[in-house]
RNA sequence: GUCCCCAUCGUCUAGCCCGGCCUAGGACAUUGCCCUUUCAAGGCAGUAACACGGGUUCAAAUCCCGUUGGGGACGCCA
């Protein structure tokens, strides 16, 4: 498929969500697969509720999960102009007309129909009006066609029938002078050669409307693919209700953005067995082919995991940066604090398997780089008491005497003093580790103890000791 | 109320288009075991699904119809 052009189209209205970050990424990928175009639309024409932050945060989000457009972000509120002399021919060529209805009345209509269950739409009054002047203060409305049916041809759906008289006519110029949703969307996607419409698949039933929009303004319609909208939980629409919705939620709470961006994927697109992909393999195998049409459920876990699977296969040194805001914000490094990197990489390995996001391994870095240590106060009950004090005093003194203080030399010291005291090898390293790290886990202590190096150890030991003697004492 | 979409383990899904290879495969979660200085990671094993009812057919998870359930739309929101 040649000179693809698709577009992600957001309202500024919010923060980039899961659900449009889903719907940005297969946009993207479908043009990176026909190495076609990806353009950035916003679609700001609701001036009440759209904001320049919002506008902000949702470029960050993209940037974040490095899905990067071609063209744009273009604004729709910069094109008004184009949507007037459009607009302007379709009245002059009746396919639009004047209406004069105010919107208390038309709401007022609506709950009476809503009451009588009856039909919601537009009733038409104005559709054969005589008068026609150059509304002030009236909206435009679009005339639809009455009779027949509309057949939508969706790359995902199918061919879906709509009977034209479902159909109303709907608002394209707003009374004051602004337009909507419906219309902006064709006159735009005709304006940038748009060739296929990728889009949640809530839009289904605006697409017959569009297509006579398109047929209106004299257009080839675009080819449409509606994709399975996510569900929260309890099988409804994904919200604040089901935990964190915003795009930036999950960078801050330490998820690797193609953690986030296979995550999304999988959600509605499969390629066999294969659950872990990278962004090549994404571009290489993404179809429309393997995209499913029912909604799919968020969950959690799932993305935690492959969180896990991206930290694990990571190259330690790429988790350098990623790590060091949560470092900072959990206070175990000041701004701008240097770092040996080669020591850093070495500590951050031990911890890959066992950190599920960055935070979790900012957190565990802590007993690294901090000059001291916390202790959990259950793991010290259990361990820094009178019934280990040997084996700490023992080992203090053996790895004090250690000049080749590397995981190999620490573990025959383990294991003569084990053997000396008569003691399993647990009797020893729990304590230990309680003394080095604060925590009854950590990986494994051998090697533990050489990246803390041999004077913190020491130190380390020494003040559990010195905590064990003081509390007989208390 | 009207219209539209959807329906395989708790969840994401493979299989469905082109019926037999399906005693329905994988993954997350969960349970047990192994490995082990702890915790992980990893390995092995287990529990667990074709919504229901009719057809069509020698044969249906796969095709058709209906029912039920879920979702969406019906805005001077997008």
């Amino acid at each position: 498929m040649n000179n693809v052009r698709v577009r992600f189209a957001p309202s500024p209205t919010g923060h980039l969500h899961i659900g449009g970050a889903r719907t940005a990424l297969f946009n993207w990928l479908f043009a990176r697969h026909n190495k076609g175009i990806f353009i950035l639309r916003i679609e700001d024409t609701d001036r009440t509720r759209s904001t320049e932050e919002y506008i902000d945060s949702i470029m960050e989000g993209m940037k974040w999960l490095n899905l990067d457009w071609d063209e744009g972000p273009y604004r729709q509120t910069d094109r008004f102009d184009v949507y007037r002399s459009y607009c302007k021919k379709l009245i002059e060529e009746g396919k639009a007309y004047y209406c004069y209805c105010s919107p208390e009345e038309l709401e007022q209509r609506r709950q009476k129909a809503l009451a009588q269950g009856k039909s919601l739409r537009y009733d038409g009054r104005c559709r054969n009006l005589k008068k026609q002047g150059q509304g002030e203060n009236a909206a435009v409305r679009f005339r639809m066609p009455q009779e027949g049916q509309t057949v939508v041809n969706d790359l995902i759906k199918g061919e879906t029938v709509f009977d034209n008289s479902q159909l109303d006519d709907l608002i394209i110029m707003r009374s004051d002078g602004t337009p909507t949703y419906n219309y902006t969307v064709v006159v735009d996607d005709v304006d940038m050669n748009i060739t296929h419409v990728i889009r949640g698949d809530d839009h289904l039933n605006n697409t017959p409307k569009q297509i006579h929009i398109y047929s209106a303004l004299g257009y080839k319609v675009p080819l449409f693919a509606h994709l399975p909208m996510i569900l929260g939980s309890d099988k409804a629409r994904l919200s604040k209700r089901h935990g964190a919705t915003s795009v930036m939620a999950y960078k801050d709470m330490g998820y690797l953005p193609e953690a986030l961006v296979n995550y999304l994927v999988r959600l509605g697109w499969s390629y066999g067995d294969q659950e872990v992909f990278s962004i090549n393999e994404l571009i290489e195998h993404f179809s429309f082919d393997n995209v499913g049409k029912s909604a799919a459920v968020f969950n959690p876990e799932k993305l935690l995991w492959l969180n896990s699977q991206y930290i694990i296969r990571a190259e330690p040194e790429n988790l350098i940066e990623p790590v060091k805001p949560f470092l900072i914000k959990e206070k175990i490094i000041e701004e701008g604090r240097a770092f040996n990197e080669e020591w850093l990489s070495k500590a951050i390995s031990t911890l890959q398997e066992r950190s599920k996001t960055l935070l979790e391994l900012a957190q565990s870095l802590g007993y690294y780089i901090g000059n001291d240590v916390e202790y959990v106060v259950k793991a010290k009950e259990k361990f820094l008491n009178e019934k280990y004090i040997a084996n700490l005093t023992g080992i203090k003194e053996a790895l004090a005497a250690l000049d080749n203080f590397t995981s190999t030399g620490i573990e025959k010291v383990f294991a003569e003093i084990a053997d000396k005291l008569n003691t399993k090898l647990g009797n020893i390293a729990q304590p230990v580790r309680v003394a080095i790290t604060g925590r009854t886990e950590s990986p494994g202590i051998f090697e533990v103890l050489e990246i803390v190096g041999k004077e913190k150890s020491l130190k380390r030991i020494d003040r559990a000791i010195k905590e064990i003697n003081e509390g007989k004492k208390g």
